[in-house]
DNA sequence: CTTGCTCCTACAGTGACTGTAGGATGCACA
DNA sequence: TGTGCATCCTACAGTCACTGTAGGAGCAAG
């Protein structure tokens, strides 16, 4: 084993470590603002300097983002991988609930994805007074499937 | 035929519209305040009066919103619905391109669904030392699908 | 020393509403 | 005529997760 006295410590500028982990810097920032990153270390001029500690949490919560979980949910992930004795029951709890929501999502769009299609099938490519796509949104009558408020 | 020398008006005051088309009066005033709905009528003290002519355009944005149409969408919808003798290939273009919005969205989610459940039945439910939904949000190697940024 | 890139703060804007505060209106009933 | 109460009014802040802008300061290379 080789001895090292220091490691090498890699300090990262906010556009170094935006590059590193494709987050924009302003969202860095924002993240920074609303307590997802901890307040970094500042040059004597004012500008932050990241550790690589900054580099794995940014890049678990851009994954965590990537996948979707709403930024609670991340806090509450962080907080939990800060105490890794603890059961993990919380942590699956989380991922199956944000489960469960994309799939709720997925069959309300597939729902849609019904009625539009069948929407755009009806049109007969007329003039606007005779298209079944306008009837059909002036009145649910004219639909097929029960759709109350798909918004996502 | 029965002559008629006045149609019944059918005044309603915003709460009543709200009533007959499922919106609420909140929003009524909002869609208004964006020009989604015309001004309406008032009485002297003030209040909003409205007619069959505004229920019937409300019920239409409520099923285009519910149907998933953007508001720019629904306001072009009705300036083309006021020109019944143009041909009505925007109105077509307008719902497949919301269709294609929808199934490009159902996809995403679903390649989502892939990755959460992969990583759900990971978990081995013990400590978050050990937590493999955990090893999976720090590091998208862990991951079986390439799923860049799946926000809606 | 200058050029040009990177970075700073602070704040407004996005979409489609929802919620709240504080007050005015309108109608039925005594 | 009074009074009580439901309904309505405006104006503005908050939601979510950012994005964009203005106006300036830091910093390294040439
Ligand atoms: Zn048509
Ligand atoms: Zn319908
Ligand atoms: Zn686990
Ligand atoms: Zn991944």
């Amino acid at each position: 084993m080789s001895v090292k006295t220091a490691k090498p410590a890699k300090d990262l500028a906010i556009g170094d470590l935006a590059r590193a982990t494709g987050v924009k810097i302003t969202t860095i920032r924002f993240y920074e603002s609303i307590g997802l990153m901890p307040e970094p270390a500042r040059t004597e001029g004012g500008r932050r300097v990241y550790s690589e500690a900054h580099r794995r949490r940014l890049n678990f919560v851009r994954h965590a983002r990537d996948l979707g979980f709403e930024v609670d949910a991340i806090r509450e992930l962080l907080t939990l991988s800060d105490h890794p004795e603890q059961s993990c029951a919380r942590v699956d709890a989380l991922a199956s609930q944000h489960l469960a929501d994309v799939e709720e999502r997925i069959a309300r769009l597939e729902l849609l994805r019904t009625e539009l299609t069948r929407m755009v099938k009806a049109c007969r490519h007329g003039r606007v007074g005779d298209c079944r796509i306008l009837d059909t949104l002036a009145d649910h009558a004219h639909c097929a499937t029960e759709h109350g408020a798909v918004r996502d």
